[in-house]
DNA sequence: TTGTAAGCGTTATCAA
DNA sequence: TTGATAACGCTTACAA
């Protein structure tokens, strides 16, 4: 790799000036020079030196995506769509911005915290994140920091996020489902905090407001992986005729478990309806076609680093929780006893 | 972010010392000033720059993930699932060796060389390389370097690669179909080179020597993304009963071509048959599930770098072109004339 | 308009 | 066993 200083030499200018008119500070340079300059660069094919500009300038440019989980793909049968789409719409964010991307999951918040002190990333998007890990992150990290699904108590300090409307999701779902006649119904998440519970709290009340008994709804408690989503359902089939509608946590679990209780002789929707929570593609492939809820990973990636953009580019950007919309996708799961 | 040099004066002794000690050149310094220096850098949380380091080692610590493609997700109604897969056990691999992952995207070849040459990166996964782009980057790069899924013929040169028994997958597949009475066969794919063509290959080749007339397999354009597929079997359409059975090149197309030929009345496999490639999770979940060759992504994803560990660890490690095997999901969407 | 030189935070060579 | 010091490739005051 040639450096600008042996450049330097060969065109018989100084480094400096080779310097600024790769970065285009022309007016400190004769035009006569500049093109000298250009010249040569061509010709050699110069690259510049990353690790040397970002030293020199304590940047990096670097957008880091880190994940606080076990790993990328959440052992989910379905990989996870929405993980993928999500890394997809932010790689060409951040690469058509002029920065590069390097991502770093784990389940460990202090090895989380070690890279991106020590890459000295210039500005982050945060998944998987709860209030007191976002909060130690955020105070040994001071550059900008955008979280997405992140679901923060109130501390005094201001977190960016971007989110989702999962409490009317889920209660508009439940409307749908109480709106056919269903008055049994079961919730099944891998756990009920963050956004999770969101979506538990907006089943919960459209039972509540619906005058329906606190009954109505039950939760449980699903594994994320295609095994272990099987084996919960192996559990949850001696009550199965207690409910007449199930609320997955997501399309992933919805449709594992369609595929489960399809092998089981169960019919969907005739004997049990299931919606789940997403819009997955999957969901409108498999038969019956299930009816679930609508989000879109590829905006919020967009949404998250477009605010990314704006705190990197103006120090008094403020800090904002934007939640996007959803909205229901009414398909063929669910039967209507009107 | 404190630095060596400041711990350096904190402790009262040299930054080499600190050095050392951090990098547990321990035999060249005397047990107490190890202790000394340990006790302050527990203190601090002394966080090393990698940026200074790679600067002076003249290393990245970075594998780079590059893809010779328009965007990470291929327009695909069931998202890219493989690379997701890929993406994620490769993230989890370069992890636990130590090293960091950055990803870079782009269609354009002279965008990903600048990308590796200016970071410097230590090793690089390459995926979607003809021939002609594998040889520019292997020119210019010259540290370890595999492929994934690349098919080169041979210039003399010789590149590390991880590939899959595409052309026997196909044949197999095709033998499977034949085996069943199948007489009339459409093979779909959005190109015909490279992996995808070896997979047609093997189709081919399966006809010719069952003493199947050519015109028993016919090939197809069918575009990659959920909608193209539909205007694609739009026009298939026009033709449709002139076949008994339809071989996608992925499950993804597969599966988006099975809900538009049910959504039109078309029955599989009554009507027709349908298999794919890949075993995606999705093949197991549609209805009839679907037939398929399975390969493994994760796998791919581990095999390609532990070679590429060796590599890095051993100059003399000889370049390999190293190939998975494949094997038949045998499910419902074939239908049987015998 | 051009060039010199210090500095970014490390590593590594070589004296002491 | 320890510590100066140069070097990595670039940016950026500041001087010329």
């Amino acid at each position: 790799m040639i450096t600008i200083k042996e450049l330097a030499k060969m065109i018989g200018v100084s480094p400096t000036t080779v310097s600024n008119v790769i970065r285009g500070k022309t007016n400190e340079v004769s035009q006569q020079t500049i093109e000298k300059v250009q010249k040569v660069l061509k010709e050699v094919n110069y690259i510049p030196n990353m690790t040397a500009i970002n030293l020199a300038k304590n940047s990096s440019n670097v957008i880091g995506y880190v994940m606080n989980a076990k790993g990328i793909i959440q052992d989910n049968a379905v990989q996870d769509f929405f993980t993928g789409e999500l890394i997809g719409a932010l790689e060409m964010e951040i690469r058509k911005a002029g920065y590069y991307m390097m991502i770093y999951i784990s389940d460990d918040i202090d090895e989380i915290i070690k890279f991106v002190s020590s890459w000295n990333v210039d500005g982050l998007i945060a998944l998987g994140f709860n209030h007191d890990n976002a909060q130690k992150l955020r105070e040994v990290y001071q550059k900008p920091l955008v979280f997405i699904d992140g679901h923060f108590y109130d501390d005094g300090n201001e977190y960016n996020n971007v989110g989702l409307e999962d409490y009317k999701g889920a209660y508009e779902m439940t409307n749908y489902l109480i709106e056919c006649g269903h008055k049994r119904m079961g919730f099944l998440a891998n756990n009920y905090i963050g956004i999770n519970n969101e979506r538990y709290r907006g089943f919960k009340e459209a039972i509540k407001n619906a005058g329906l008994p606190e009954e109505a709804g039950e939760k449980f408690f699903i594994e994320k992986s295609g095994e272990g989503i099987k084996r919960c359902m192996d559990e949850l089939m001696k009550r199965i005729s207690d409910f007449s509608a199930l609320f997955f946590i997501s399309d992933n679990c919805a449709v594992v478990a369609m595929d489960y209780l399809m092998d089981n002789g169960i019919r969907i929707p005739e004997d049990i309806s299931v919606v789940g929570y997403d819009d997955a593609a999957v969901a409108s492939l498999v038969r019956p076609k299930l009816t679930t809820v609508r989000q879109n990973p590829t905006q919020k990636a967009r949404v998250a680093f477009a605010k990314l953009m704006k705190l990197i580019n103006d120090p008094n950007e403020k800090a904002e929780n934007i939640i996007l919309p959803i909205s229901l996708c009414i398909r063929q799961s669910v039967k209507n006893f009107n």
